[in-house]
DNA sequence: TAGATTGTTAATCGATTAACAATC
DNA sequence: TAGATTGTTAATCGATTAACAATC
């Protein structure tokens, strides 16, 4: 039925939807293939072919309605539904998405946050009590909830997960540094933060590296002129 | 003189270390494309392929040496060079990060923690005391960090990260929902969690239709089935 | 209607996979 | 030496860009 999209398109979709959020914002009603591109530094044929993936947006002599393909988009991305979420794992990372006001905003909804450690249960982050992970277990089974992110250390990570998903869950949004194996009617999103800091750092060297091999021709093409001065006299 | 790699290797690049990271531990001596590909469930040609963009680190009839490919890998990423980190942003992700042992295990070393807000500020984060905003720009010039992380409200990190890029910073790893705009000696490295977010629930939404689509297709076939039957009679 | 811009097909480019000769 | 497995070239596949007819 409905085509499969590909993964470069689907990463895509995600800064079109905060670009146009941007636009919305400044009252913007159409825009043109062509200057989103130039905002965004794409080429305006990618993005009339993205979106052409999920249906014709647009309306030829015109361009895209702002608001409309914002919404659209939103749809594709799925944030029409409301989007239960349980953190697990109440240290700083946990707490930080468990206090990222954006979430909310697009209908991500934090419900719970458990933790093993006993100084933390029953502490409030906003109007969430942290709870003992002793009750996760009844929690999903009970509650389900639509996505579970994992902030917990590596060594443990792997287990819930395959925990969670066998009480019933779906969606797991994983911040540890582990693959994990699951079932596969479960959809995995994972934000490895060292791999992240791992190509910065690769890309600090390979710009390091350039800016040598620059000084370097500027210097033998210095010492060929040089060189043919030489020869001239 | 060094040609550009493409960023689909560079991406790779921080799983082939960290899967050779664990065969390290595991005191697994050797390893060959094959076996690796079967574990980390890539092709065995893909992993030649991007290992030979940077050199002949195997051997063959061997295959791969897991201690000494390690290291190699590490090299290229610039692990074997300290990097210096100020985080801007105290808040619970700014936390998060100094805090992550990850890092300084692999030479990223947090080396101090800004924030704007005075509840903040002379706080501790581990041994790292939090400085005010205000000492910023004398501690950039003289210190001169290698990276410095965003992990402030998108409404500051424009200028921040144009601030210190203009006191010698050259490297930006940010964590705000803002696309940076800065010169092309600058790199950056984005984390954007919104966008991580919208891509799970996106593949959540397209999950629960391929579901729909094959209950629908057996439902068909039955009655197409049911049909025949009755066609028969 | 003329001008603008889409939706879509075709051409190009780049990345992945397959194949195999080189060689340990 | 025979077997294994790399490094590398060639073939395939997929994604991006260009071009343009359709149409608002």
């Amino acid at each position: 039925m409905q085509k499969v999209i590909s993964t470069a398109v689907i990463k895509r979709l995600p800064r079109y939807y905060r670009y146009l959020g941007e636009l919305r914002k400044k009252e913007v009603v159409r825009i043109s293939s062509k200057e989103l591109s130039e905002r965004m530094n794409v080429t305006a044929s990618q993005i009339r072919q993205d979106l052409n993936n999920f249906g014709g947006f647009g309306q030829q002599g015109y361009g895209y309605n702002v608001e409309y393909l914002y919404t659209e988009i939103g749809k594709i991305l799925g944030l029409d539904q409301e989007h239960r979420v349980v953190i697990i794992g109440a240290g700083n990372l946990g707490q930080a998405i468990a206090n990222y006001g954006d979430f909310a905003r697009r209908g991500f909804d934090i419900k719970a946050v458990f933790d093993v450690k006993p100084e933390l249960i029953g502490k409030e982050i906003g109007d969430i009590k942290i709870r003992a992970m002793s009750e996760l277990k009844e929690y999903v089974i009970e509650q389900k909830p639509d996505i579970v992110a994992l902030a917990l250390p590596k060594e443990h990570a792997v287990q819930v997960a395959n925990d969670v998903v066998s009480w019933g869950v779906n969606a797991i949004w994983n911040f540890a540094p582990v693959e994990l194996r699951l079932p596969k009617h479960v959809v995995v999103e994972n934000v490895h933060l060292t791999e992240s800091l791992m190509r910065l750092s690769y890309n600090i060297r390979a710009k390091q590296n350039e800016q040598q091999a620059g000084e370097l021709a500027k210097k033998l093409a210095a010492e060929v002129k040089s060189e043919s001065a030489v020869t001239k006299e």
